[in-house]
DNA sequence: TATAATTAGTTATATTTGTAAACTATTTGT
DNA sequence: ACAAATAGTTTACAAATATAACTAATTATA
């Protein structure tokens, strides 16, 4: 086996930090410079709400406030309550938040090409693959919360005594 | 083709977001609480220089001088002028250093192992090349020079009229 | 060899993000 | 009806990020 010189969390992180430098240079002709995956999601996921956000790609309630603030006021997306549960907010693209995905779409596109530039489909698939059960292994390990509110729910009793 | 959904960057930064979560956890006991990487780094390589180091972790100088000086506070790191370039300032690990780098090490190799649970050592070779691939091919794309200062240099005529 | 440019690291500042807690409004459970 | 839970907001603070200006040392060059 061999020696870990540098955590598989840490590549990870340095990888979709050169990655966002990437997307956010091909972006640069927008009138936003960031959450452009937020975007995208709510491109292909209509009618979530905030949380469901939250949870999908792992940004706090609170942050994500914000968030939706700036592309509210960028004119991207707006708030909708949703009738039947009133605390809810439906998230939803605007006309203007629709094309411009679009656009976001194709410049993520053109950047996975390049970026998986000599890699075989198989080995992609592979890529794929794993990444997914990581994540989905790491999910089930102990964990300082950090930055989000994924349902624990299960284990009500604790709740109280959580100073 | 698929359609593209979560852009692979943002993938693996939350990817990274819970790795984090998980490494931190499982240290909690050490008396820093951040910044594994950066000793997980000077334990593999000697007599690096900050640059040296920001250029591997993707950081920015800036940055890294708040990062050292917490990581000398907590007796961790000293810093060593090189009699050769005095401008240069090696990072070396303390004795302490080294000892804790090995406990940050073992959490390191657990959280790896249980990780990459179910996953083949093929298709983690592979995974890790594929990483490593990106990593390279993205590094060639045009990009904000966000948060580092990796080796710009060739285009020095465009400095001064740098508002 | 003087001086200009470059480099390593530091300092300072502003903005953004992460974290936690308290809060409102609403819904759910009993 | 009342307690608890939930979605979202606000506030406050710590940490991360981005920039720029700065010092000191080194390198290039004219």
């Amino acid at each position: 086996m061999s020696v870990i010189e540098i955590p598989t969390g840490t590549k990870t992180l340095i990888f979709s930090k050169l990655y966002y430098g990437v997307l956010t240079k091909s972006l640069s002709k927008l009138d936003i410079d960031r959450y452009f995956a937020v975007i995208l999601f709510l491109n292909s996921n209509k009618k979530c709400c905030q949380q469901n956000i939250c949870n999908n790609l792992m940004m706090d309630k609170a942050a994500m406030v914000k968030v939706l603030d700036y592309l509210t006021k960028a004119g991207y997306i707006h708030r909708i309550t949703n009738p039947l549960d009133r605390r809810e907010h439906f998230i939803e693209l605007t006309i203007k938040g629709i094309k411009k995905s679009k656009e976001i779409l194709k410049s993520v596109h053109e950047i996975e090409q390049k970026a998986f530039l000599g890699v075989t489909k198989k080995e992609t698939l592979i890529f794929n693959k794993v990444l997914h059960s990581l994540s989905n292994n790491i999910k089930e390990l102990p964990s300082t919360n950090l930055f989000f509110n994924y349902k624990n729910t299960k284990n009500k009793s604790t709740k109280k005594n959580s100073k």
